[in-house]
DNA sequence: GACGACCGAGAACGAGCGTTCTCGCTACGG
DNA sequence: CCGTAGCGAGAACGCTCGTTCTCGGTCGTC
């Protein structure tokens, strides 16, 4: 017990650990596999507490989705913050892949996971899947557009990576898919540029 | 009973039947959600004898998804065969991809449903799943070659495909996804042609 | 110092489901 | 005509897991 609980903010920090430690468990082992008991043992709290912060396993499993949605945007930005060049930046999308990939433990999408597990039998975990996907999208096209090219090229782009990632998960193998697709994707964003100017 | 039964062929017909019904039902509902219970009932057979055809889920999950594996296969072959000429050749994945995206009831690739559903739980679905995609690489790697493109970008065009196929079912707006996909395989095979010419 | 509200630990409950068992019928062989 | 092997229908069993309940202790308050 070296929290001293009882404030506002000790419950936003216990509510966050649980969350983060849901996260991990739900993507090293899958959502489904992870029960209630399993998330109190590892966040060492009670299962009382675990539903007064949480209504249902669904409400945790969305919370966990929206944080990690949170932390892929900031894997995104951080590497996109490295390039000052439009065209690199468009590409930072897959050097951010690439090192995700290479990450011990990668598991492929947590997402996409998430989805095909769950997809069909919880229609808040879709919708937020759903969201975040269209949000990659819509940060996609903020690249591409800067870059002088088209919604089009940008929904190709987001197709490259979203199958890297499946690639990726499934196989095993991750070494060579992330830079094979930021290939691919520079040579399309090249030939609409060219096409388009 | 219009089943004489008791034939060999009898035996097999029963067991196939067996299979493309749970493939229906997994397909729809996702594996986990369909019990034995309801494949026993929507195929018409008692437990005892499913049992006696599979002797587990496991091993019916399997035969499903070898069964998923060779429609797959032959879909892919059918669009081939409508064209003659080689970058046709490669590009008729897509028109594949593209009818199979709109037919209704189409809930995503059912290897990676089945991957994310039970990938984690055993080890002979996540192998099956595995070799699908393998099968599915070789294939394309071997339409690619015949066009004189490389093996790079082979693994390119499959990335594409992949991605189509989860962007398709998770957006569950297809549309335009399947020719974004066939256009973006086009630049690069053209690309990849000419750079190796 | 006593009382009551709160909380943690774990038992308990109920549903879902994979798998097996039981029972009764049917059909075939002697 | 009888016995028996096989099979279909469905009950039953055991396990997992989400959710709730119970019990005991602890801490703040009068």
């Amino acid at each position: 017990m070296n929290q001293q609980s009882s404030t506002p903010a000790g419950e936003d920090t216990v509510r966050e650990q649980v969350v983060r430690t849901a996260d991990r468990l739900y993507y090293e082992q899958g959502i489904l596999s992870v029960g209630m008991d399993s998330v109190r043992d590892a966040a060492g709290v009670s299962l009382k507490r675990l539903y007064s912060l949480f209504a249902s396993k669904d409400e945790l499993v969305v919370a966990v989705l929206r944080l990690r949605q949170q932390m892929l945007r900031q894997g995104l930005e951080a590497h996109r913050d490295l390039a000052t060049d439009p065209r690199e930046r468009v590409l930072s999308v897959f050097d951010f892949l690439d090192r995700w990939f290479g990450e011990p433990g990668f598991r492929g999408c947590g997402f996409i996971n998430a989805f095909g597990e769950l997809g069909s039998r919880s229609d808040d975990v879709a919708s937020v899947v759903r969201e975040t996907k269209v949000d990659f999208r819509t940060y996609v096209e903020g690249l591409v557009r800067e870059a002088g090219g088209s919604d089009a090229v940008a929904l190709q782009v987001v197709l490259l990576a979203e199958g890297a990632q499946t690639t990726a998960a499934i196989t095993g193998t991750p070494s060579l898919i992330a830079s094979s697709a930021r290939a691919a994707a520079a040579t399309l964003l090249d030939a609409d540029l060219a096409a388009t100017a």
